[in-house]
DNA sequence: ATTTCGGAGCACCGAGGG
DNA sequence: GCGACCCTCGGTGCTCCG
C-alpha cells in the first residue's frame, strides 16, 4: 500500500470556456460570466479577462472596469454548463470508475492501475485523460496528482492553465512548507486571520505547531484534521459523493425589500425554484428554512420541521411564507432564500391524510383580499430580449443576443460547430425571432452520447 | 453599491427523554 | 423531589468550499 496516486481534475475557466466553445466569436476575447445587475459578481472569467486582474467572486462592475471596453459580459447559462459538465465527467468515469465530483468543474479520482506507478506513468495517464476530455467535449482540463487529495488539488492549481503537475513524495514537504496557510483545505479568511495574528503564515509554520496548540486555535474538531493535512498526512478516501442533504434557492434583489408584502411576493417564485429541484431529485422534505440577508450583510435564518416529510408544494411553500420576518422589524432585506432539508424518499403521500399540516391561520383565511401582486423588484422592466439570450431564426438558425435596446436586437448566429457566425440586427419585435434552448448551442453538430455505441 | 449562489459541516443552545 | 449526566432533536449562526 505504498505509492497511492490521487488525481484532481479541474476544468480551466469552466463557465467562460463553455461560452467560448458554444459562441465561437468569443474565442480569444475577455469573457466575464456572472450577474449583470448592479449587485452581480463574477462567476467565471476567461484567461483573456484574467490578464486584466478579473477574478471570480469579484463584483462585476469592478471586473468590467478593469477589463475595459473589450469585455464581454454574459449571464450564466446553468443548463449549458450542467450538460457540458455531465459530458466531461462521463468521459472521466469511462477512464476512472470511482470519481468524487466536487462541483460542476472539479473531481478527484484514484485510478487503481496507478497504485505503485512512477511519476512518468502518472504523467502519461493524466495527459491521456486531458486529451480524452478535450476530444470528447472540446474543453480544456488541468490535472494534478499527488499522494492524497490535498496535494492533488494543490498540484492541479500549479498545473493551470492547460497542464499536468505530478507532485512526488520527495517534493511534497518542500512544496507544502512554503505555501500560505490559506491554501490548506478548510482554512478560510477567519482561520487565516487567527493564524496570522499568531505570526503563522505558511503551511510549514502551521505544521510545526503541536496538536494541542492547533486545537486551541481552531477548535478540537477542525484543528487536528487541518494539522494532519499540513503535516502531509492525508489518507482520506476518494469516494462517490453522497446524495445532497439540502436543496435550496436564493436570490438577491436589485433593491432591498422593506415590507412583508414584498417578501411574501418573492417567497413563492423562489420556493418554487427550489421545489422544482426537489421534485427532480425525487425526494420529499421535512424541514423548511428561509434565509434573509439584511442590508448590512448579516444573515437570519428561520426554520420549521413538519411532522413528516412531504412533496406537497402548497405545504412547503406556505411553511416558508409563515417563517418570513417583517422587514419593518428586522430592517431592509437584500436576499431571500428558501431551503428544504430532512430529505427522504417518500414513496407514498402522507400515511395520515387527516393530519394535514394546519393551513394558514384563521386570521389569514378570513382575509380574502389577495395581495395585489407587487412589482417583482428583481425585474423592473421586462425587455423582450436580453444580452446573452439564446434565440432561433427559421433561416439563420441558432444564435445569441449580442446587444438589445432602443427597439432593436443584435443577434450573432453561431454554435459550437458553426465557427464564428454572422451578426444581424432586427427590430426587437421581429416575428421570425424566437427563444431557443440554450443547450442546443452545445449540440451542433449533434453530440453522440457514449461514442462506444455506434448507432 | 462590494460581498452570488448552492451546498456542507460545526458550535452551541434549549428542550425533553431516560 | 432533585441534581447530575448523557443523548438526541430542533433551531440558529458561523465558516468554508467552488
Amino acid at each position: 500500500m505504498d505509492a497511492r496516486w490521487v488525481l484532481h481534475l479541474d476544468m480551466d475557466a469552466f463557465f467562460a470556456s463553455v461560452e467560448q466553445l458554444t459562441r465561437p466569436t468569443l474565442r480569444g476575447r475577455p469573457v466575464l460570466v456572472g450577474g449583470t445587475g448592479g449587485r452581480g459578481v463574477v462567476a467565471g472569467a476567461s484567461y483573456e479577462a484574467r490578464v486584466f486582474g478579473a477574478r471570480s467572486a469579484m463584483p462585476m462592475h469592478q471586473a468590467r472596469r478593469q477589463v475595459g471596453a473589450t469585455a464581454v459580459v454574459l449571464p450564466p447559462r446553468g443548463a449549458v454548463y450542467g450538460m457540458a459538465s455531465r459530458r466531461v465527467f462521463e468521459t472521466v468515469r469511462a477512464v476512472i470508475p470511482v470519481v468524487e465530483q466536487l462541483s460542476f468543474d472539479e473531481a478527484f479520482g484514484e485510478p487503481a492501475e496507478l497504485a505503485g506507478a512512477d511519476r512518468a506513468d502518472v504523467e502519461r495517464f493524466c495527459e491521456q485523460l486531458r486529451r480524452r476530455v478535450l476530444d470528447e467535449t472540446g474543453l480544456v482540463a488541468s490535472v494534478g496528482a499527488g499522494s492524497g487529495k490535498q496535494i492533488a488539488k494543490i498540484a492541479s492549481d500549479l498545473a493551470k492553465p492547460d497542464g499536468v503537475r505530478v507532485v512526488g513524495r520527495a517534493e511534497e514537504r518542500l512544496l507544502l512548507d512554503g505555501l500560505p496557510v490559506r491554501r490548506l483545505w478548510g482554512i478560510g479568511p477567519v482561520a487565516e486571520e487567527k493564524l496570522h495574528r499568531l505570526g503563522i503564515g505558511t503551511i510549514g509554520q502551521f505544521a510545526a505547531l503541536t496538536d494541542t496548540e492547533v486545537a486551541s486555535i481552531l477548535g478540537a474538531t477542525i484543528g487536528p484534521a487541518l494539522h494532519r493535512l499540513a503535516c502531509g498526512i492525508d489518507d482520506r478516501p476518494v469516494a462517490e459523493r453522497a446524495e445532497a442533504k439540502q436543496i435550496s434557492a436564493e436570490s438577491t434583489f436589485a433593491v432591498d425589500l422593506t415590507t412583508l408584502e414584498q417578501l411574501r411576493a418573492e417567497v413563492g417564485p423562489i420556493g418554487e425554484h427550489a421545489y422544482r429541484r426537489l421534485l427532480r431529485d425525487g425526494r420529499g422534505a421535512r424541514t423548511v428554512t428561509v434565509k434573509l440577508k439584511k442590508a448590512d450583510m448579516s444573515v437570519l435564518t428561520r426554520s420549521a420541521t413538519l411532522p413528516y416529510a412531504t412533496t406537497d408544494a402548497a405545504t412547503l411553500t406556505s411553511a416558508a411564507a409563515r417563517l418570513l420576518l417583517d422587514p419593518q422589524d428586522v430592517g431592509p432585506i437584500r436576499l431571500l432564500g428558501v431551503g428544504f432539508s430532512g430529505l427522504t424518499d417518500v414513496r407514498q403521500e402522507s400515511l395520515f391524510p387527516n393530519l394535514e399540516f394546519p393551513e394558514a391561520s384563521s386570521a389569514e383565511q378570513s382575509d380574502h383580499t389577495e395581495i395585489p401582486a407587487p412589482q417583482p423588484v428583481s425585474s423592473p422592466a421586462t425587455a423582450l430580449w436580453r444580452v446573452g439570450d439564446d434565440v432561433a431564426h427559421p433561416e439563420l438558425g441558432h444564435g445569441w443576443v449580442q446587444g438589445a435596446g432602443h427597439g432593436v436586437v443584435t443577434v450573432r448566429f453561431e454554435t459550437r460547430g458553426s465557427g464564428p457566425g454572422p451578426v444581424r440586427t432586427f427590430p426587437a419585435d421581429e416575428p421570425g425571432l424566437g427563444p431557443a434552448d440554450p443547450v442546443e448551442s452545445l449540440d451542433w453538430p449533434d453530440y453522440v452520447a457514449g461514442s462506444a455505441e455506434p448507432d
